[in-house]
DNA sequence: AGAGTCAATGATATGTTGTATCATTTTTTT
DNA sequence: AAAAAAATGATACAACATATCATTGACTCT
């Protein structure tokens, strides 16, 4: 998971690649080494966790400020998303589907950073919403974030 | 709300003496203040915020140290609850009340800080248990919080 | 009352996440 | 090649939070 890259990371950044040009934007080198850096660890990283990524795996020192412009860019190509609770950045795990999907709901292990990104079903999802309307008020956003523990961090 | 204390701010503060008494713990002085503060100011503070409201009310500085201190001790009697998702404080909305209660959900209006504690229905917290279960993770905590927008600030 | 003990608070340093701002470099366009 | 735009670097700083050691205050016991 370090030392060479797992083929379906090369191959999602082939993906983002393609997605960038059909959209006129661009997946510079430095763009292309944070994504790589998500999609290889294949957990939520946060911005300072990124720019060690850089130091280790290309031996530059990437600054903060450049990894928080960088990974600014990839959430609005969606292929990161900003993870409010846990502070964090993951990459999107849709990178290699081609179709559209739901919006997304993550829930976060809270001890090891793994994601998984589930999409509620409608229903529950309407519940949860009227239930917020009652107390008069509204979700921000249906991208909800939970703080879980995952399978291998539980037993 | 800021020159007088509000009569159930400080009926409050009377319950939660009585309580800490009870149990063999001290609501100190500056317990009571910051305590005072969140039931005050009737939505979230940080913790900076509430050195900030000791020096404007009581005049005096209390380091962010001794308020983080505090507001462990407040957390620990159930006086206050620490929004993560904030990451602001806000006073327990059931101090007032003798009865034990759910567990409580936050609606968090990331605009105003202002805070509503609700209690989602049971038949929908176990259609979302169920649901992260299914993707093989556990809710770290049935204590939810969610990013909202309260009515004052959507109209 | 005074010594000893534990609880509470203060002071200081530092860590982590994030933004603001201005300078420099790189790429694209003309 | 010059001008314009995009991307990145450098620096400073803000907000939230914890670690650690020192000091103060309260309670106990003889």
């Amino acid at each position: 998971m370090t030392d060479h890259i797992a083929q379906t990371t090369s191959k999602a950044l082939e993906q983002a690649e393609t997605l960038c040009n059909t959209r006129g934007t661009r997946l510079t080198e430095k763009r292309r080494q944070v994504l790589m850096g998500l999609l290889d660890s294949q957990k939520a990283l946060s911005a300072y966790e990124l720019t060690d990524y850089c130091r280790d795996r290309f031996g530059y020192q990437l600054p903060a400020m450049s990894v928080y412009r960088i990974l600014e860019f990839l959430e609005g190509e969606t292929l990161v998303h900003r993870l409010d609770l846990a502070k964090k950045y993951v990459a999107c795990s849709h990178i290699l589907c081609d179709h559209q999907h739901e919006l997304p709901q993550f829930l976060i292990c809270k001890q090891c950073y793994h994601v998984q990104e589930i999409s509620i079903q409608k229903s529950l999802m309407n519940s949860l919403n009227q239930t917020v309307l009652n107390a008069d008020f509204r979700l921000a956003s249906q991208q909800l974030e939970f703080d879980c523990v995952c399978s291998d961090c539980f037993d």
